[in-house]
DNA sequence: TCGTTATAGTTACAAATGAAACCATATGCA
DNA sequence: TGCATATGGTTTCATTTGTAACTATAACGA
């Protein structure tokens, strides 16, 4: 625990941040920690990264995707997810067919052993996420819905580059 | 926008996360938005990286620090701060003593310039701070508020490695 | 006082990331 | 048709980041 230590005098003047009050700052430490802590859980025992386990859950929701498609629903640019697919298909969890009648996209599914991988990982996800959930009662879980559904909306424009 | 498809059959027998809803996911994408906002604010404008403005903010409220002690308020880890004060001395925004009594120990604190930037960016820092609150009513604000404060107690061990 | 262990900070190397250039195919239009 | 432009995806290169090893000083205990 940093020591305790007063604000430089100079504080007054200049108006320096409290980081500690910071909405975006403590938003990203708070991300950050909840983030990691679901990596920890897969990253070394399937040797999977975040982006490839990301890549795997909307393939699981949504079958037939092409890249490009996976990069609007996981909110990575398109190199990040060409990356990821290059790891997953050598490593036999996702499968990659060509489109019939146009031949630059890609058909992408779960392979069984993909499948397999899915659930053993997705409960896990979901384990940690009721754990993060627990610390607030129901009241706060429903304005907590509420919040990140506004915050979210002003966001149109740009939503990339991320972990989890 | 992405097109709409339906999930695959699949879905039911495996019971796939829907990331939309999933709150690490949720919390990882808008953190990353506002942070980058604010980034763009200077990154270019005054070659200043995310990591290293954190570490100004830091020395701005509190001088003399030590950098162990600048990775713990900003929750960086002691290499990221220690590359990012070269850089920073090395652009003279900040000066590095060494403590009386303990020659491993460095004291720092902002330079003129350093200051100079300093109240520059803070104040866009604020404003952005502000813009994304405005999305929020007072009573949502106070909530978020609660929740976040309960959502950080159970992060207790560890809280390293991020941005903004 | 010496030897062991801890701490502050930096350096070196590997892995991850981002930006731009690049191929191949498709589309639009003269 | 045929050329210009757009799109899907990969490759290349530079930068960033993470991890481990390292140097220097300090603290501790016999």
């Amino acid at each position: 625990m940093p020591a305790k230590r007063k604000p430089a005098p100079a504080t007054a003047e200049h108006a320096p941040l409290q980081l500690e009050h910071f909405l975006p700052y403590r938003l990203s430490i708070l991300s950050n920690t909840i983030s990691q802590a679901i990596a920890d859980d897969y990253q070394r025992r399937y040797d999977l990264s975040m982006t490839e386990w990301r890549v795997m859950a909307v393939l699981a929701r949504f079958e037939g995707l092409s890249a490009r498609e996976v990069a609007e629903r996981t909110a990575m640019d398109k190199v990040a997810v060409s990356r990821a697919l290059s790891r997953l298909v050598e490593a036999g969890r996702v499968n990659r067919d060509i489109h019939d009648g146009d031949k630059r996209r890609s058909v992408l599914g779960l392979t069984e052993a993909g499948w397999a991988m899915h659930d053993e990982v997705a409960p896990m996800a979901r384990a940690r996420e009721r754990e993060v959930l627990a610390r607030l009662n129901a009241e706060e879980q429903i304005w907590l819905e509420r919040i990140l559904d506004k915050l979210q909306m002003g966001n149109g424009e740009r939503g990339t580059g991320n972990k989890s």
